[in-house]
DNA sequence: TATGAATGAGCATTCATTCAT
DNA sequence: GATGAATGAATGCTCATTCAT
């Protein structure tokens, strides 16, 4: 069974790109590239540069070009990488019982996902114009399926809406970046923003 | 006693700011200079070009520089001014007698300065390293005061930091970034983010 | 009569461009640049740098980036202004009574300012999709009538076409790149071109 | 006899570049690539790239290098090659009785084969240092030869010299480039050359 | 003093060539 | 031998800052 679907997942991934498998070498090369990417750019924002990356992965610059023809390239792929990792977490708490549990644990995920990661936070916030990727569409609609059922057992503020989600996460990003005695704030942040979604903190109506 | 007050005035600013006092023209080039930045800078961030600047001042970049002697010294400046305003109006609801409204009032007009001030937020979110300012300490008192009353009037959560505070202000201003189908999707956040800090809203301590 | 002219040419130049006149200090930059453009593209061809040309200019790439937005920019300024010129000149040609004489005569001048430019001989050879420009427009005019003058005099070639010339300049262009033990070797071949355009030289029809 | 004939023209191969002799599938491969390596560069001329070449040949860049060490000797393998060809039909052409029939295939031979060929002609106008080899050495020769017949036989002009010749090609080569509303437009440009080189078309002496 | 032209370090990207697989 | 991934110097262009007019 491993075997099985271990295949189909590789045979998945083949399809889904349609590149023919990267030669051994090459394969760990892109991902030393992705690794330093991924640090250096959640480290510096999307302003870092791409000799950076190249340095960080200790490879020359035609090197993570040949596997990124552009920085933007290299950029989404980090961000869509880090979407579908989100959503198939997400995925699987579709089957937690408890709606509250369920949402939150998922809010806890994407939190600590994008807490830190300050060119992932500078794309969520818009600079850019917005760019779909399969684990973002993904992701809103689970999401979207965990906040209904919350509302449906009246756990969750009736007028919580979808699109609040990724501006609440939006925020919790950049604000991670900031200084605070406590470490790791962005914690208390979203605890903050949880118990204000909860039904019974509703104050009144959410501006329209 | 016009005379008067305009000399008291300009002393204190000479004394505030130990320069002396600028030639009409000089001080009204200021104000355009400024202005305009407020404009750029919060319209495009802080990656917005001096020459843009300038251009939106009518006046040449040298006059940029004449007033302030870098991008950053310029950028400085408008956000202590920033600071200064919300924290003069902060100063104000000390006498609102309601704690809570009070407080909620001060995060209102917070958030409103914040929101759509792109440069505002990026410096908030502590991209360059923290810079205190006369404003800032000042704000940062009056809030302690504003949410000490909460606390002691029992309808704030007990373990709310002033810290949080600005924390929370930096996500709300990133997050004013993003589309959302409601336009000033900011008072959605911050209302939220309102509630999860009343006390009853509590459901466990906040991560330390 | 002189200054009135000279008046109306520097207000036809100004209307032209629509920009304001440049500062003393600029236009003396801009010429610098322009006449260093020139003599490194000439010499070097289009592949020629940035760098070389601002180095050439004494002035730093900024400065020639300030005048002309592109590389493209500055080359098809080069190449435009060399059209106007010839244009120009071919033009004062219309009053020369014999016909042969007033077209190989604007032949000569062409040709001469042609070889030895190789950025505007690969220009010409269309290596990059062809640009009109009036200096281009109007040399055209200028010796279709200067032709057509010949052919109804009978003394060239009537199969001869218009856009037989710039092909006939371009390989000028090209061929005073080579080694040749004659210097000036494109007068030679600008003779046999121009003996062979005679009527008395046709042989049989050209190519259609 | 053809593998005699064969195993002569291997002997002479072997010789002539002192290399042993490749092995089967060596020596395909250096067709392949010798023969994508004409279309890539006389399609685009020396710019083009070592990489498009190799995909055109449908081999790795690394093969291209193992049979020509450089883009350099690459190129030069296809100039040689192609003044080779060109020398070899043009001593066939010293059997024709009539010296300016002789003359002329031997002209329309060679600007057949210069025209439309992008990386040929721009080497011809002497970018890059001139440099000789069998087949040009050969060629001037003959042609050398062809000129003298024409010219003892009065029919061209006395002043024309041998280094007219590629001069004139260059030129054809280029201005084959060009757009031109009659499709191989360089038929008419050498009828032009050829008629003015005719000795009854000499209006005068040729510039020395 | 105001202006805006000049400066040049900095950065994304390309491509001939090398070399591990 | 063949492959194509890796290398990194080179190049067009930007923009904060300076300085001549």
């Amino acid at each position: 069974m491993v075997y099985h679907t271990e295949s189909a997942f590789r045979f998945q991934v083949r399809m889904s790109t349609l590149e023919k498998p990267l030669r051994a070498d090459a394969r760990r090369n892109r991902e030393k590239v992705l690794a330093a990417a991924r640090a250096v750019f959640s480290e510096q924002g999307v302003d870092a540069q791409m000799d950076d990356v190249a340095k960080r992965a200790d490879v020359g610059v035609g090197t993570v070009y040949r596997h990124f023809p552009t920085k933007d390239a290299l950029i989404n792929a980090l961000t869509d990488e880090l979407f579908a990792v989100i959503a198939v977490h997400t995925r699987t708490l579709l089957t937690v019982e408890d709606p509250w549990e369920a949402f939150t644990r998922a809010m806890w995920f994407g939190a600590g996902k994008t807490a830190g990661d300050r060119a992932f936070t500078e794309i969520l916030s818009a600079t850019r114009p917005p760019r779909s990727c399969p684990g973002k569409e993904d992701l809103y609609v689970t999401v979207g399926v965990l906040m209904d059922r919350c509302k449906a057992a009246g756990v969750m503020r009736s007028d919580a809406m979808i699109d609040d989600i990724p501006m609440l996460m939006c925020g919790i990003g950049s604000a991670s970046q900031m200084e605070h005695p406590v470490p790791d704030a962005w914690r208390r942040h979203l605890a903050v923003m949880l118990d204000g979604l909860r039904a019974q903190a509703a104050s009144g109506e959410l501006h329209r």
